[in-house]
DNA sequence: CTGAAAGCGCTTACAG
DNA sequence: CTGAAAGCGCTTACAG
C-alpha cells in the first residue's frame, strides 16, 4: 500500500531511491542507474519497465550523491560586494549564463566589502565542494585559499586582484579609463577639474585618482588640494566635498567622479544646490550657478545616464563581459587548461552624452 | 613524504578527508568527527592531536557528504526572471540574507520568462536536494512540483502565484496599486489618461490595468480604446503608442505606465518627441508639447527616478521586502509550520515627486 | 571517553 | 545484457 502512490511513506522523510525504483521494476540497482543516466546495453523491454517504475515511485536522481561518487559538483560559487547592486547583478548573470551552458549551477553570495565575510562566504562554498569560486574581493590576503586551489578549486578574481596568491584575474583598464575621462574635460578647455572618488585604499579607487593625476600633469595643470575628495561615497561627504570644491579661492568648472555612486550622489547634490540658490543670498546664488553649470564625467555608466539633465557623459565598464570573461576562465581550467595566471584588462569606453561636453565657466 | 604537507598527493586529485586525518592522528575516525563538529565528550589532549593533524593536513570538511548523511541540504534555490534586472537582485539579496542567517546557501536562476527554463532551473536545483525553493513563475502550470512539496521541499512564490497547486506566495498589490496611481491623476484635474502595460495574459499586467479601469469608472470618465497600450515594452512598441496617445481624437493629458520598463522607455521617447518637435512642421511642434507636458506616473520605483526632469511619481513595490518575506516564510515550514498556504499581500505606496502632479494641459 | 560497523544514494570496477 | 560488491566522505546508532 506504500509501492503505488507518488507520495512518500512518511511526512516528507524518504524519497524513492534507485533501491526502490530497482525493487519495484524487480531489477538490479546498477540497472536503473543505466536507464537513469541513458547507458547503452540495457534491454528495451527492461528499460520499459524501469521507466515506469521510475514514472510511478515519482523517483528524481539525488544528483548530491552522485556528485559525491563522482568528485565532482557541477556548480561554482561568485562572491562580491552585494548581489543587489546593479553592476554586480549584471556581472552575476552573466556568470550564470556560462555556467549553465557548462551544466554548472550558481552559488551567489555578498560580502558588503568586507573581508571576514567574503572568506566566510567562500569557504562555506569550499566545503560544499563548489568546482570553481569567482571572487570580487573584499580582503588584501587570500592566502587562506591556497589550500582549495591545492587541491583543484578554479579560482578567478574580478574586478580587483587576488591578495598575496597567484590567480587568473579580469579587470577594467581603471587608471586608462580615468586618463581618458579627464583628459576629455582637458579638450573641452576645462583647467580646474576635481577629483570625488573612493579612498585610496582601495584598489580601484586608487588606480583612478592616478588616472587623474596622469591626466592633469600630461595637460600641464596643476592640482589644488581642495579639488580632491577621496573617501567611500555618502551623501553628507559628497555634499561638504562639492561646496568646497565650488567655492573655494579656485573653483573647479568641471568634475570627475571616481565610480557609480559618486555620480549618483553628486548629480543629486548638484540639483539640489542649484535649487536652493533661488531666491537666497548672492553666495548661494553664485554656488548654485556654478553647481547648474558644472562639467561632469563618472567612472561607470549607469541606467538612465541619458535621461539626466544634461545627460551624463560616462567612462563605462563592462560588467557582464566581466562576469562572462570571469567565468570562461573557470571553465578553461577546469578542463585542464595549465599556464601561468591570466590577467585580462578590458578597455572601458567613454560615452559622450553632455554633461562632460560643457564649456568651463568664463 | 606525503603527511607532512598540506599538497595533496597528486594533481589536484585527493583532499585529506577524516579518515586521513584520523590515521595521521592515530585515532578513530568518529573520534575526528567529534572534534571536527565540537562534540563534547573529547580527552582534551586528543582532541588537540586531532586540530594539529587537521591543521597539518590541510583538512575542511565536506558538507555535501555530511548533507547527504543528514538528509538537509542547508541551500535554498532561487528562480527568477533576470539575476540581471535591479528588480530581482534586490529580491535575491535580501533572500540571500535571510539565508544567510538560517545557515543556508543560496543558488540563483534565471528563467528569463521562459516557462521551459524555470521548469529547467527549478528541477536542476531539486536534484541537488534544495531544503527550500523561491520562485517568481514564468509558467503558469507548476503541477512538476507535486513530488518535490510531497518530499518536503518549501516552496514560496513570490511576484506572482503558483499556476494549478496551492502554495505560499507573496505578492504586491498591484490591482490597488493602480488604482491609487491613476486616481491620483484624476484628482490632478486629468480626465484623459493613457495606459502603456504588459498584456492582459501576464498576471501582474492583468490586475494593473484592471486597477487602472477601476479608476477611472470611479472617477466616472470614460476610456477611449486608443488611449490603452498592452504588450512587453519595447521601444518600438512604446514610441507608436505615445505617438497615438499623444495625436488621437481625444489625446491623453496625461498617462500611467503598468511597470519599470514601461516608464522608462516612455520617458526616453518623450524626450525624443519634444527634442524632434523643434523647427519642425506644425503638426511635429504640438506633438512635442504634448509630450512635453505630459503628466505621468509609473507602476514601479527605480533608481534616479527623482532626477528625471521633472523627477517621476510612482506607485512603489518593495522588491526587497519582497524576497525577504519569502525567504522567511521558507524558513518557517522548513521549521515545521503546516497551516495552509498563506497569501502575503503588500501594499504599495504612491510617491509624488512632480510628473503625477503636473495639471492637464488647457 | 573512544571506536568499529552500518548506511546516506549514488557510481565505479569487475564478474557473469 | 545484467548484477553483486565496494566505496565516495561523512553521520547515526550502538558497544565497550
Amino acid at each position: 500500500m506504500s509501492e503505488m502512490t507518488s507520495q512518500p511513506d512518511s511526512a516528507g522523510r524518504g524519497r524513492p531511491t534507485m533501491k526502490d525504483v530497482a525493487a519495484h521494476a524487480g531489477v538490479a540497482l546498477k540497472t536503473v542507474s543505466r536507464v537513469v543516466n541513458n547507458e547503452p546495453g540495457v534491454a528495451p523491454d527492461m528499460a520499459t519497465r524501469v521507466r515506469t517504475s521510475i514514472e510511478e515511485l515519482g523517483f528524481r536522481r539525488n544528483d548530491s550523491a552522485r556528485l559525491l561518487r563522482t568528485g565532482q559538483t557541477s556548480s561554482i560559487g561568485l562572491i562580491m560586494e552585494d548581489l543587489g547592486d546593479p553592476f554586480y547583478s549584471a556581472l552575476a548573470r552573466a556568470a550564470e549564463d556560462v555556467a549553465r551552458q557548462h551544466g554548472s549551477l550558481l552559488f551567489t553570495g555578498s560580502s558588503d566589502e568586507q573581508p571576514e565575510r567574503e572568506r566566510e562566504v567562500t569557504l562555506a562554498f569550499c566545503a560544499r565542494r563548489v568546482d570553481g569560486l569567482i571572487i570580487v574581493p573584499a580582503g588584501a590576503d587570500h592566502r587562506y585559499l591556497l589550500p582549495e586551489i591545492g587541491a583543484g578549486v578554479a579560482v578567478v578574481f574580478v574586478d580587483r586582484p587576488a591578495g598575496l596568491i597567484e590567480a587568473d584575474v579580469v579587470l577594467a583598464d581603471n587608471q586608462g579609463g580615468a586618463r581618458a575621462g579627464v583628459a576629455h574635460l582637458i579638450s573641452q578647455g576645462h583647467a580646474r577639474i576635481g577629483y570625488l572618488g573612493d579612498s585610496e585604499s582601495i584598489y580601484t579607487g586608487n588606480l583612478r585618482y592616478r588616472g587623474y593625476r596622469e591626466a592633469m600633469a600630461s595637460g600641464g595643470l596643476a592640482i589644488d588640494r581642495s579639488w580632491v575628495w577621496q573617501a567611500a561615497p555618502e551623501i553628507t561627504g559628497v555634499r561638504r566635498a562639492l561646496v568646497g570644491m565650488l567655492t573655494g579661492r579656485a573653483p573647479v568648472t568641471a568634475l570627475f567622479c571616481g565610480n557609480n555612486r559618486a555620480t549618483v550622489l553628486t548629480l543629486r547634490t548638484l540639483r539640489e544646490l542649484a535649487a536652493a540658490a533661488r531666491g537666497r543670498t548672492s553666495a548661494d546664488a553664485a554656488l548654485g550657478e556654478a553647481a547648474a553649470s558644472l562639467a561632469l564625467v563618472g567612472f561607470d555608466d549607469f541606467e538612465l545616464a541619458d535621461l539626466m539633465t544634461p545627460p551624463v557623459t560616462v567612462v563605462a565598464q563592462n560588467p557582464a563581459e566581466m562576469g562572462r570573461l570571469a567565468a570562461q576562465l573557470i571553465f578553461r581550467r577546469l578542463a585542464g587548461e595549465t599556464g601561468p595566471a591570466a590577467q585580462i584588462r578590458l578597455r572601458t569606453r567613454l560615452i559622450p552624452r553632455g554633461s562632460g561636453e560643457r564649456p568651463p565657466r568664463p
